[in-house]
DNA sequence: GGGGAGAGATGCCGC
DNA sequence: GCGGCATTTCTCCCC
């Protein structure tokens, strides 16, 4: 398949979204250097000028750049190379195609933004609003703030009206939110001058290391899981893996 | 464009790469959920069974699944429906198609592997063979290294013979890698029964924040610089950038 | 398969 | 812009 250096650069200059299928050869340079050698690959540049390469395997793009990148075709050497470059960023990309498979520009409609259940904010929000998850007579006074002391899930007094201090786990817990939550904990006592501040991992499962760490320090854990509300809104359709 | 579900579950069932533009809908189902409305999407199926969903702009696909992940697509209700399952990763993942755009399948060839440098790793091989990095009389020992410990970046005696042990970071160091740092020496101090270690943070900048945390707990900060090797491989040519 | 840690992480929000 | 942190993080390595 031929593909001039015209088309790719018209192409460039519209607000459309570019799919190439091409084998090529590829050159980094700004956070990191990379180099990958000549092989088949799909080449996404969508309308916001982001840049993504993939190879035939895994999730990940090989290499890719962010938005606001300024890409430019050049014939050179008998073949055709993308370059791409972002000053603010100081990162540099020579794509070095040496055969185009396919290649197509698309006007894409999507204004749809994601509805997502099951994060660890939905989770600290279950919390607030059913303190008796965590115990009998929980007190939440905040959720997810942005405090002086750190960002904290969810803050509150249990029923003697000692400060608790409950991050939140969407995963199984290890040893770094345990740290975390150490961390806030120190930061409190020595902003409010009190010597007895609870706190608690709230996670469907905690790793032993971190079982353990917590337990050093006198730290609590309950095993909570993230709500997953969407459940509601699927309940009346066939459900998901009924096939 | 037209696609028949035969057409589409015989291109599944090769070992091919499937490139899809359509406009569809989404709901997935499993270590959350979530739901898009419909919208132009490009949809990529590798040859390992990973899929990929891409909105116009952004750089993360706006949903995805693993590689291994088994698909079908089935006619219901007057629309093409991809349905996806994970059964070891309890995932489920249903696209509902209204309009497909374009559809290609693609013979993909490519066994390169990316070569990257400026990692972490790198930083850590630097400062082995350069101590003098560190501090005049700076003695390593190992690098990288598992230990009982953890994972140490690099671990060696100063002048004084006494422990060193150094925490590389190829970006700002911020409070999570003081942490570890701690993490590490704390373990070390307890099972060799020594009670002097010290710690350094090697990263190109430490955060206002970080620093202080390490001034508190008597640990050190080197300003080191990730190397670029591939720099040196790039020279013979036109440098990345020129244009 | 889980644990631990890096990543050219990305994305979001707040200051 | 940076900082702090979650992410359906992903990826790699080792046990």
């Amino acid at each position: 398949m031929e593909l001039d250096v015209l088309a790719f650069n018209e192409a460039l200059s519209r607000n459309s979204v570019i799919l190439l299928s091409c084998c090529c050869e590829i050159h980094y340079s700004g956070r990191a250097e990379s180099f990958l050698g000549s092989g088949d690959r799909i080449i996404i540049i969508k309308s916001d000028k982001t840049i993504l390469i993939h190879q035939p395997v895994g999730s990940a793009p090989i290499n890719y750049m962010k938005d606001g990148t300024s890409m430019v075709a050049v014939f050179e050497d008998g073949r055709l190379v993308l370059r791409c470059h972002n000053i603010p960023l100081k990162e540099y990309m020579d794509i070095f195609i040496s055969k185009v498979h396919s290649f197509q520009q698309l006007q894409m409609e999507d204004g749809e933004k994601i509805r997502l259940a099951g994060s660890e904010r939905d989770m600290s929000d279950m919390i607030y609003d059913n303190p008796q998850l965590i115990e009998p007579g929980f007190k939440p006074l905040s959720r997810e703030e942005h405090t002086k002391y750190g960002f904290i899930d969810v803050f509150g007094y249990d029923r003697n009206n000692a400060l608790v201090v409950i991050e939140c786990k969407r995963y199984s817990a290890d040893f770094k939110a345990v740290e975390q939550l150490q961390r806030y904990i120190t930061k409190i006592k020595q902003l409010k001058g009190v010597d007895k501040v609870r706190g608690i991992v709230a996670a469907p499962e905690i790793s032993a290391n971190a079982l353990q760490m917590l337990k050093d320090i006198g730290l609590e854990f309950r095993a909570i899981s993230p709500p997953k509300y969407l459940e509601r809104f699927n309940r009346g359709q066939k459900r998901l893996g009924e096939f």
